[in-house]
DNA sequence: AACACGCCGTCCGAAAACGGCGAGTCCACC
DNA sequence: GGTGGACTCGCCGTTTTCGGACGGCGTGTT
């Protein structure tokens, strides 16, 4: 109907380092941690645009988020991949803070419970970091087994995110010792 | 550094029958037969334009064309293909009206002689018929062989360009009895 | 703990299939 | 004998298919 929606993207630095912020026609694609592994390369179509509204809010609500000020995000989100990426994710972005999940587990939410391995392959290739919380899948013993920002960021994003009174929450078939 | 240039569109009824005109950017990039082989289906970013400068420029020269008044067209083209499509299609370009050549010399122009059915197929995928007139390539032996819009437009586009008054002109290495 | 093995989407490279041909043969007909 | 049709084979860029390798795992065994 109408031309390419134009991407447009900004900086942004918090706690864990600086990020790159990625906006697409109405929603946020992406969330890259400065040279953090599966990043995108910027496309000849992108533009610079730290004024932007969509990216500011973006921002602002990733702030908070740093600052213990926010639980839950509220955005619109497209990240690009395959139907069965783009299930997984989803299917992420429904974790609670506070709380998580196994690889297998996540493959049996999304209907696939012998894809394991496979979930694992595209949890790691979400494009939007923090915000399709993908720090919040873990391995079955308890190990946190990989992140593409490094095991550093993903074991602060969940002490950030741990209640601090221990309220005892165990999380569907993650086991305690998680760590 | 800028987005995509736009992509619009326009149908135009003739003769022949209603074609669809594309163009993107400051070029012409698409001239189809309703219904041919080959034809691309519409993008999530196009756009209905018959008002369009560009297209509506093409759309007169067309018409001229097929009123007989008019025997090269004067259009930017950029037809997308890999680098071999676009210099057999640049190459098809250079021949004019009233004339024909053959697969084989079509193939030596471009510089790779023993490319001759490559140079079959590059025509057939040619995504500006009439402008890059493709119908101007024959088979040795005099046939047609073969027109993404059907043979029988291929021989009436012949028919419509062939000189009236049989000054027997000879062309390349086409023989006589094409038809 | 360390290892072997099965699991299954993706990615990537190799290989095969597919044409809008042309030249060469072989035959059947004037 | 010359022509023309039908057939075979080699031609080569593109597209499609296929097969193997590769993981942000989980289970079972040692």
């Amino acid at each position: 109907m109408n031309h390419h929606p134009s991407t447009r993207w900004c900086r942004r630095s918090g706690p864990l380092g600086t990020m790159r912020l990625v906006a697409r026609g109405e929603a946020i694609v992406g969330l890259y941690f400065d040279g953090q592994k599966y990043d995108v390369r910027e496309g000849d179509d992108w533009r610079a645009a730290p004024a932007d509204a969509l990216l500011r809010d973006a921002a602002r609500q990733l702030d908070e988020y740093f600052d213990g000020q926010r639980t839950r995000f509220d955005l619109a989100l497209d990240p690009t991949g395959t139907p069965f990426q783009r299930s997984i994710w989803r299917t992420i972005a429904a974790v609670p803070s506070g709380s998580t999940i196994t690889y297998g587990e996540l493959a049996r939410r999304v209907g696939k419970p012998s894809s394991v391995r496979a979930a694992g392959a595209a949890t790691g290739r979400n494009p939007i970091s923090i915000v399709v919380p993908c720090h919040r899948i873990i391995g079955a013993g308890g190990a946190l087994t990989g992140y593409a920002g490094g095991l550093d960021r993903k074991r602060a994003l969940l002490a950030l995110e741990r209640p601090l009174h221990e309220d005892v929450r165990r999380t569907s078939d993650a086991r305690t010792h998680a760590r």
